[in-house]
DNA sequence: TACACTAAAGCAACTTAGTTGCAATAATAC
DNA sequence: GTATTATTGCAACTAAGTTGCTTTAGTGTA
């Protein structure tokens, strides 16, 4: 496995991930950040981190992807069998609580899952 | 409703739509067509029969839109609960016979869903 | 068949997410 | 303290998708 290093702008992106209450876009990581960062650097330590397992993250119906941090998701099933919800009003993407079971592919090899459900969420349906 | 009307471009998408053994994307579904379109008419035409049902899509894990046709999928169901599959490596996405049972949700009100796994098909695989 | 109405198509310019290659910076090991 | 190289910054780029406006061409009516 590669060296790694601590910086402090991994650990932004980790304490933003922490305390938000929806997946982010890079663009809201990077609007969130206490201090200057690039837009490269914040693409570049999601993708360490989701090779890591990290973090996982779903492309949202919009094509933008949604960053997230893992829980006990990973840890225990290796995928990310759990639904996402979108608003289509403010686009946010919400993880839920529901596990998806999935079926065994024959001609595909599976190695991530993405399950998106899309609609309009509490706060915008009034 | 609106008043539509029958055009040859819209016939060519629905015929390269069902000849298509994989959903498609816009530049595919360009690059398919017998005489020169404007991107602009595609995806005006997908986004006129996305309205009608004619046509769902998927957006894939690389932030494009995969369109197929719908067959028997909403007329059912009236939401596309089936699963799709894309591969990293030609990036090709296809629906697969595969329904998923949704969960009911308190807090947000879905239209649509999108069920996406990800990893390698059988003819990259070797 | 000719004409009016307007849906559909074309065009060009734009927006924005994400990428790339390379140079500068700074963690870490010695 | 110094060397190594992971990480960051920067600028230029790519590509998907959008927008506003003009032009073209289905379709209904006379």
């Amino acid at each position: 496995m590669k060296k790694t290093r601590n910086t402090q702008k991994q650990d932004y992106v980790i304490d933003i991930l922490t305390n938000a209450k929806h997946t982010m876009s890079v663009e809201a990581i990077l609007k969130a950040m206490p201090i200057k960062v690039n837009k490269t650097t914040v693409y570049r330590i999601l993708e360490r981190f989701a090779e890591k397992g990290k973090v996982h993250f779903v492309t949202g119906e919009d094509g933008k992807a949604y960053y997230a941090l893992c829980n006990d998701c990973n840890v225990k099933h290796e995928m990310h069998n759990h639904i996402h919800f979108q608003c289509k009003s403010c686009k946010k993407v919400t993880c839920l609580p529901y596990e998806i079971e999935v079926p065994e592919l024959k001609d595909f090899e599976v190695q991530e899952t993405q399950f998106l459900m899309i609609g309009i969420c509490d706060m915008c349906i009034s």
